[in-house]
DNA sequence: TATTTAACTTAGGAAGCCCTCA
DNA sequence: TGAGGGCTTCCTAAGTTAAATA
């Protein structure tokens, strides 16, 4: 048709532009300017006795999703386009599934699933790895425009190569000692290697910790001769400098390593990467995230964690399990060993598997994010928090209605999901005691870590909410509430101690059931990932203006970002070069104010020369020197809103929210629609993971 | 129904690469 | 050219959720 015609053309004339936009934009230089919201500041929970009397300076607007009614315009019909319902050719029915399955066991598969040839098909690679130059960029297969398979099977046929196993321990040389008790000792093997991973750490805050400190020991001393075991009875008599210093110089000299030696290393990595890196799923040569097998050493926990310091073990080939096709040429175990078990499972994703010792949790080896079967899943992710939008002020009025029912355990969870719309919290699952770091969620939250005002800084109804979250990071929040979340929040309080559960009638399980009923697929964590996503869109149309030059445009960006990242809470430490780096650039500026005024004054005196003298040549002079000011001026306002920015950004991290709670069709159709370069907004791997987004969206794309 | 396990996503720290500037 | 520092990538811990099991 004539519409769908002028569509594809305008495409095209987009793409076009495009074209032409990347090629000019590779040289540029990235510009990058972030801006400053306020933000409550928080930091690890357990560094923070003192950090309970920090509080947020101003409200920033941000801890609630913001004016969610502006966002409920009006659904575009052509929203379907990017839904994610891949054209439906096989509706498997169960007998199918089951036919299938049995056709599987009995290697049926096979003949299907010899690799057909296609068009965009990325052939495996057969020549030990040699690829294309770098810069000429391959055919990238678009997964996004072919029909999904909804059989519940999540490939067809896989082939790979197995993980890559750390090399083996190197004893150190002789000269190398370890001293206990003022005395040089050599230890055996097994006990000097797991020094080693004590030794690396020295310079690290883990080993002043008691319970690294004792867990380490109690580790170490089980891979002890038993007359070692005897000798080494305390740890703050043993002396592990002289290895740490090895280390330390061995580090040194991997840096002052020649180019050609680096070059090598490049090279032996990049064939492991070609050899290992790659499977192929599908007739695809797909990318594998993390194909190391991790490296023995000794546990970091984060936060309080009871485990720290304990001994990570080596990985050998007997604890790996293979997940391959049957048809496929399975991966060698090392020589002299085999797997513990090679299964043929295309009901998940994983291609190897293992059991970590610590928490007795499964690890896994899956694949890049760019790939496709972590695309759709992604893609999948944002659909489901688009039909959260189309019903979520359904699922408003009913929680607040919910508020004033007869049972508590409805009550409770109403008040729960307000908690997790709201503020963005995460569910909080319970937790096994003494295992792990005490951290909560939503639902997990104790009476300890909430407070009631009923009035406070001039408002009605304040929450005060301080609690060690994921990963230990510190959620400190004060929010004014509706007064009925108040009443029942103080109902719930009622009659109980600081160490009881606030929900004492809800649980991760409850409450994600009830989602269920309202929505298919309704989890809590879609709420973040919608209100994250509306925020960055909402915050967008805000901040920015088509009249803006692209820096402006970028800095809007970054503001609708942190805003997200605000809300979600996602902070880092602040950088260990901070400091330094701070005043380095205050130096600068110092610097660039002293070469202002003196540029000011040699304009003053050109002046001068050009009012007496009256010729062209002192006229010229004048112009320069006006430009002169002009340029350093610039320089010197650019320098002053980086530090703003640089302390604002301090204990934000904007890279989370990015790469898991955004929907990157908008910052996409953002960008075309503002003719921002998407290289502006995202880096390479970046745009290799959003491949999807980048290629369906158009500028009129709304979340 | 409660608990455990498996699978997968989300997360911040650190290493190391690479760009900039003197 | 080399130091400094920012940015990217890697690493792996710590969550969530659904399915399996008791």
């Amino acid at each position: 048709c004539s519409e769908h015609k002028s569509c594809s053309e305008k495409k095209h004339r987009e793409k076009e532009k495009e074209k032409e936009r990347l090629k000019h934009k590779e040289k540029q230089k990235e510009e990058k300017v972030d801006l400053i919201v306020p933000y409550h500041r928080v930091t690890k929970y357990n560094e923070l006795n003192i950090s309970l009397s920090i509080k947020v300076e101003e409200d920033t607007g941000y801890h609630h999703p913001i004016k969610h009614e502006k966002a409920l315009k009006r659904e575009r019909d052509e929203d379907d386009r990017y839904e994610h319902k891949p054209k439906k050719v096989k509706v498997d029915n169960e007998k199918k599934v089951k036919k299938r399955k049995q056709e599987e066991d009995d290697g049926g598969f096979e003949e299907r699933e010899k690799p057909k040839k296609r068009t965009k098909e990325v052939k495996k690679d057969t020549t030990g790895g040699k690829k294309k130059a770098k810069n000429e960029p391959e055919e990238k297969w678009k997964w996004w425009e072919e029909e999904k398979c909804t059989d519940g099977s999540k490939w067809r046929f896989l082939e790979h190569k197995g993980p890559v196993f750390p090399p083996p321990y190197e004893p150190l040389p002789d000269r190398v000692r370890f001293h206990y008790d003022g005395k040089a000792m050599k230890l055996s093997p097994g006990a000097e290697e797991v020094a080693t991973f004590y030794a690396k750490m020295l310079d690290h805050e883990y080993t002043t910790k008691d319970i690294f400190r004792k867990n380490f020991f109690k580790d170490w001393r089980k891979e002890m001769t038993s007359e070692e075991k005897s000798k080494i009875t305390e740890l703050k008599k043993c002396d592990f400098t002289e290895m740490h210093e090895y280390f330390k110089a061995q580090s040194e000299a991997r840096k002052q390593m020649s180019k050609e030696e680096k070059q090598k290393i490049k090279e032996e990595n990049e064939r492991i990467l070609q050899e290992y890196g790659y499977c192929v799923m599908d007739n695809h040569r797909e990318r594998i995230g993390n194909f190391r097998i991790e490296p023995p050493g000794l546990f970091r926990g984060r936060g309080d964690h009871p485990k720290m310091g304990k001994l990570k073990r080596r990985i050998r080939p007997e604890d790996i399990i293979i997940n391959c096709s049957k048809d496929s040429v399975h991966p060698k175990a090392p020589p002299g060993t085999r797997w513990k078990e090679v299964r043929h499972d295309n009901k998940v994703t994983w291609l190897v598997s293992w059991t970590e010792k610590i928490q007795g949790s499964i690890k896994y080896i899956m694949l890049n994010p760019s790939s496709r079967i972590k695309g759709e899943k992604d893609w999948q992710k944002y659909e489901t928090a688009r039909r959260l939008k189309k019903i979520v002020e359904r699922i408003r009025a009913q929680y607040r209605e919910d508020w004033r029912s007869k049972e508590m355990r409805i009550r409770q969870r109403a008040v729960a999901l307000y908690f997790i719309d709201k503020l963005a919290l995460r569910a909080g699952n319970e937790k096994d005691e003494g295992e792990t770091a005490d951290t909560v969620g939503c639902c997990s939250l104790r009476v300890e870590h909430i407070r009631l005002h009923p009035q406070m800084d001039g408002q009605d109804y304040v929450v005060e909410l301080d609690f060690p979250g994921k990963d230990s990071i510190r959620y400190y929040n004060k929010v004014s509430v509706e007064k009925r979340v108040f009443k029942n929040l103080q109902l719930f309080l009622e009659n109980k101690q600081a160490k009881d559960d606030l929900f004492d009638r809800l649980n991760t399980s409850i409450l994600n059931k009830h989602l269920q009923e309202l929505m298919d697929g309704l989890t809590a964590k879609v709420f973040r990932t919608y209100n994250a996503s509306i925020t960055l869109q909402q915050q967008l149309k805000e901040l920015t203006s088509s009249d803006d030059n692209i820096p402006e445009k970028i800095l809007s960006y970054n503001r609708a970002n942190r805003a997200v990242a605000v809300l979600c809470n996602h902070q880092r430490a602040p950088p260990k070069t901070f400091e330094k780096s701070m005043h380095n650039l205050q130096t600068k500026i110092d610097e660039k104010k002293k070469q202002l005024s003196a540029a000011k004054k040699e304009l003053k005196a050109a002046k001068a020369d050009a009012k007496t003298l009256r010729d062209e040549k002192s006229k010229r002079v004048v112009e320069t020197k006006k430009k002169a000011v002009q340029r350093i001026s610039e320089q010197l306002m650019k320098l002053e809103v980086q530090a703003t920015d640089r302390e604002e950004n301090k204990q934000i991290a904007l890279g989370t929210s990015k790469l898991n709670y955004l929907d990157p069709r908008i910052s996409v159709a953002w960008c075309k629609k503002l003719g921002v370069p998407i290289e502006k907004i995202y880096n390479k791997t970046q745009r290799e993971k959003f491949a999807w987004a980048i290629d369906m969206t158009d500028e009129d794309f709304e979340f």
